[in-house]
DNA sequence: CGATAAACGAGACGGTACGTCCAGTCTTCCA
DNA sequence: TGGAAGACTGGACGTACCGTCTCGTTTATCG
């Protein structure tokens, strides 16, 4: 196993690292996802834009990085019902797309990785992991409460949630209500369940 | 009030119209939406950039109409059950999205579209007019069969089926399988089925 | 015969080309030709870098024309002796070599000539041709009169005089003196003399 | 007086030393002055750019060490007559400009002194000092000859010959002729002859 | 002998300029 | 007046160097 290998030279600036990131995160909230170019996230940082490309390939990857990347760790909720929990997730869903800077970010940001084969594959990798994770388990809770069976299509409906709240919310830019969490839970949970 | 006119000088040429939009398809479709410039879409329909400027304000304007408006005039499907409905809805849908040119450019253009307030406006009332149509009808046909209860969230409906055909096709890039419209159409008709 | 073909579209606006050339020279004179860009020269002339690009490939060739196309039509000295007119050729040269924008560009600009194969062929053949044709006729007369045989190396003689300036005025940054052209034009003339 | 101090620390590595410059005269021959940074300098010489910045202030100041410090040691020449000397001092200066490294280095190398004062300075008093010392010494035994008088301009004569072999040689490009230097010789030689 | 100090390789740092491309507008001639 | 051509200003792109800095490591002298 080759160990990290001899981390040579200086060493990067964790400063700089996260202060490229406040500033596209500040800047895509302001000026929008197209309008940001490197270079002004790269000044407004108080960096070179080598800096910047030393460490992300292109604005995709560096906003994703910024906008999506806070890890909240949300437990994965056992309300007691498919329904119920799938409400709780699409709550965690709709909050994290409807911050400010992730509003801001994501129509434009989802067409550059689309648009990138390389980029593409992540979507579904680390875009959708946690909600598919926490998916997965709902999903494997419901069928030990016979409320589903076990063939139900997790990607598929990973899409259909995702999709769903994106256009409700990153397209076509409804203010999402207090009660679109629980109305696509009722939706798609008795879609789904048994029966 | 003015009356249509005058139409003096030259009238437009409505081959170069005809030409703009091809090579705006033809285009998107080879290189991409992102790569896809004014300039370059003027200079393979053999016309000047003002030209295109005169028409259409924009990329996303240009490539709107070129790609989408095949009118379709598909007839609102009559199978008898609502889900039977949904399916030809969908693979309607799924068909128009999975067309060469409409997946290389349905994910930037959204993303065009969505950054402009002026645009965005349009997406639900142009884009999703046609399939919010027969949405309508179909609903209504299912009320009176008593399938569903008239209070259904039409637009939330719509959102969710246009956003995870979006989501499987145009941005995770899969290939759309043949039961796709009849697996949604089951899922989200079941849950909206009354009882 | 070709005609120039029908000059097609808008024509190059004359007023940016001048403005280029002035904002060049002063850009130059202010801060020297290794530190003036062409972005800088384009912002002074209130331009956009491809208005440059479009007329010059680089920074030397508009250089060249913007310090040394004054097109000086000094006519051919004729003082009756070889040495009063190589005096005279002198006398120019050192003048035209010594203006302030010349003498900042100079260095820099056959270094950048030399440096490209397609540029030094200009060194002669553009650069040095209105002395060499004033040469060539200050030894034609000197021929008749006697005062030099017909087998002068006028190349050789040119690169011994331009270089003697340039050594001089150009490098070793000395002030020339009012007496400069006349001790060169002692020495190479009488150098060259019969006898 | 400070003795040169107790050296302290880790001397400097001579072999990094040499290897730069050998580096540095290769990549000049290579790829051209212009083209040739400090940074692939100490990449090819194996070095870290500070051990080049920690020598050499510069680029111009490193090349001029790598191409011109080969202390050519030639004896002044003594052939009896001022015009064999003057044949074999711009032998020696023809063969040291015609080298491959300085044929390639001296017109930006020069540009660059010459745009620095401080650089400006040493043209004359290193790079010509020691074709001066000759010059001098060869006046000396042709004024004591009687072949000409004391009050030669020896800077200027210096200026005309270097110019002279600089602009036909690093400039025009001219592959320099075996007759080359009796020529430059015998038309300088009897410019500044007695009588 | 251990402390101190400088040189070393590597490479990240903030900057500046490069030359290209595109946006959206303007200006010319031709039909 | 419409249209093709193409020049216009402005600005972002991604790359390459600049000269400086910050690491961990090596090699010397000095107390």
């Amino acid at each position: 196993m080759m160990p990290p290998s001899a981390p040579r030279g200086r060493p990067r600036d964790s400063r700089a690292h996260r202060a490229i990131l406040a500033a596209a995160t500040e800047l895509v909230t302001d000026v929008g996802y197209a309008a940001a170019s490197i270079g002004a996230v790269a000044a407004r940082a108080g960096v070179g834009k080598d800096t910047v490309y030393r460490r992300w390939s292109g604005k995709a990857e560096l906003v994703y990085e910024a906008v999506f990347t806070e890890a909240e760790a949300c437990p994965v909720p056992d309300t007691g019902s498919l329904t119920g929990d799938l409400t709780a997730l699409l709550e965690a869903l709709i909050q994290e797309f409807s911050a400010p800077a992730a509003a801001a970010a994501l129509p434009g940001l989802l067409a550059d990785f689309a648009a990138n084969p390389e980029l593409q594959a992540r979507i579904r990798s680390e875009f959708l992991a946690p909600a598919k994770d926490g998916l997965v388990t709902v999903f494997e809770r419901a069928v030990q409460r016979g409320e589903t069976d076990p063939n139900v299509q997790v990607d598929l409906v990973l899409d259909t949630l995702a999709g769903a709240v994106f256009f409700h919310i990153g397209l076509v830019g409804v203010q999402p209500s207090q009660q679109l969490a629980a109305q696509l839970a009722a939706i798609v949970g008795r879609g789904i369940e048994t029966r």
